[in-house]
RNA sequence: GGAGGGUUAUCGAAGUGGUCAUAACGAGGCGGUCUUGAAAACCGUUUGCCGGCAACGGCGCGUGAGUUCGAAUCUCACACCCUCCGCCA
């Protein structure tokens, strides 16, 4: 959500960030919301003047009656009650165009990074670097549920009949590497200075409705029933939620937050569950890490962020490489965006494993964020947020990168303590 | 789940229909006087949002609705906190 008076003031710059997104049927929405904004600020200026007058007479009112000059107070009354319908239009139109004027507030995009590479969809992403080597052994990879059950790790047949399809059983090693990971992924990241959390698991649709829009609540969120409550599809929602509707001092900033959460989706829509296995899956667990500080520090934090989840993967020896999010494949709320991705040596090729993400005051704004500066003003703070380890999805990109001839797998030394000191997973 | 009490500014807290959001009183913060310096004392100052170049105006006393010429104050719903009872890992 951009600044209304921004918009007001920069029509232009908003009208080519909208075709450089190439949202183009977007631009019109531009004149709308100025034309719109313009009749609010009519209303609302003869809505204040009408109540201020209200204000006057009824402490007139006040006094009258103090003074037993009945009638005349009844005289006064009529005053104000004759201007009471038209306040009440007034009132009626400035709440209607807020409204609307909110509504193509929340559609208008970010105003994107200069860095960010123009491209229409997800085809024009742009690799940014590779970090380690890409390799494919000379023996035959197998999916990786395959894998999993080759090692007594996974069982989806008893999940389907439990929960449905969308869920698994993770057993014995399989299900304790899982929870290495997440431990370490943990630790890793409060090495590196982040305050460990566990949030909510569950949040309300007020929180819901202001981190996403309708059509993205529809396609992910489970409603509790009977509660106002829903399951979150990720915890930067509910870690972001903590700071909603507050003004932080500015010698408190930044706030740099790692958060461990199960994660519930949906799935409706594009992709629906279609990938056999664990990769796209109604629940799963997620070691996240966010960042609120100051806008100018934004920049080095998203650099901070992406790299740590790198470095992560690094550490367990699995390739990956960043891949610049383009401009029209750039979500509305964000500013840039890198999607860093697991070598698969069994497709020969990267796949999604996390996403890095700067939303600029966009997020801040929308949620009421606010930094009280030293000279005692007051500004919307710059969110961020990253992937540190999704277990279910990287243990794709993990068996496959340390699976042995043999079909067993290599713990890499890092996890070792987290598994009894294991130093590998042998077939059943 | 049941009963009772509560939610007011940075904090504590008064306020039960108009001069109480210009929010008593106390504390804290900031500025000053005094002091070699500090403390104490004294004086001043200290909420957020919206509109406006400004002057200024409007809104905000947990949230939302309602009654009223006028609501922190009355009514209703909801949320949260405290105490007790019940249930429970």
């Amino acid at each position: 959500m951009i600044d209304l008076k921004f918009l007001r003031e920069n029509p232009d710059v908003v009208r080519q960030n909208i075709k450089n997104k190439f949202q183009d049927s977007k631009l019109p929405l531009v004149d709308e919301v100025i034309a719109l904004d313009d009749a609010y600020r009519s209303f609302k200026l003869e809505g204040d003047t009408l109540r201020g007058d209200r204000n006057k007479l009824s402490k007139q009112i006040g006094a009258l009656m103090a003074q037993g000059k009945k009638e005349e107070a009844e005289a006064v009354k009529k005053q104000v009650t004759d201007a009471a319908e038209r306040l009440a239009e007034l009132e009626k139109l400035e709440e209607e165009y807020s409204e609307k004027i909110k509504k193509i507030m929340m559609t208008i995009p970010n105003i994107i990074d200069p860095s960010v590479p123009i491209g229409k969809d997800d085809s024009e992403n742009v690799e940014v670097q590779k970090y380690g080597e890409p390799k494919v052994p000379d023996f035959e990879i197998p999916y990786h549920t395959d894998i999993m059950e080759s090692l007594g790790g996974l069982d989806l047949d008893s999940a389907r009949k439990v929960a449905g399809n969308g869920f698994y059983y993770l057993m014995g090693d399989i299900a304790r590497l899982h929870s290495a990971i997440i431990s370490y992924a943990r630790d890793f990241m409060i090495d590196r200075g982040f305050t460990y959390c566990i949030p909510p698991f569950m949040i309300r649709s007020e929180v819901v409705t202001g981190v996403m829009s309708f059509a993205e609540m529809d396609a992910m969120m489970y409603k509790i029933e009977g509660e106002d409550l829903f399951l979150i599809g990720t915890s930067e929602h509910s870690m972001i939620g903590k700071f909603i509707d507050t003004i932080i001092p500015e010698d408190k900033l930044p706030q740099t937050l790692t958060s461990y959460s199960p994660c519930f989706r949906k799935e409706k829509g594009a992709h629906g569950i279609e990938e056999r296995g664990v990769y796209r899956i109604h629940q799963f667990e997620k070691q996240e890490m966010i960042v609120v500080c100051k806008p100018e520090q934004s920049p080095y934090w998203f650099d901070q962020l992406w790299q740590n989840t790198v470095d992560l993967f690094r550490t367990m020896d699995i390739p990956v490489r960043t891949l610049e999010c383009c401009s029209g494949d750039l979500a509305d709320l964000k500013v840039k965006s890198v999607d860093v991705e697991a070598w698969s040596p069994r497709q020969k090729k990267y796949f999604e494993v996390g996403s890095c993400s700067n939303l600029g005051d966009a997020q801040a704004r929308r949620l009421k964020i606010r930094v009280n500066g030293k000279d005692g003003k007051k500004y919307f703070a710059h969110t961020l947020n990253n992937t540190v380890v999704a277990p279910p999805r990287m243990l794709i990109a993990f068996l496959e990168n340390n699976l042995n001839e043999d079909g067993s797998i290599n713990i890499p030394k890092v996890l070792q303590p987290y598994m009894g000191g294991k130093t590998v997973i042998c077939k059943k």
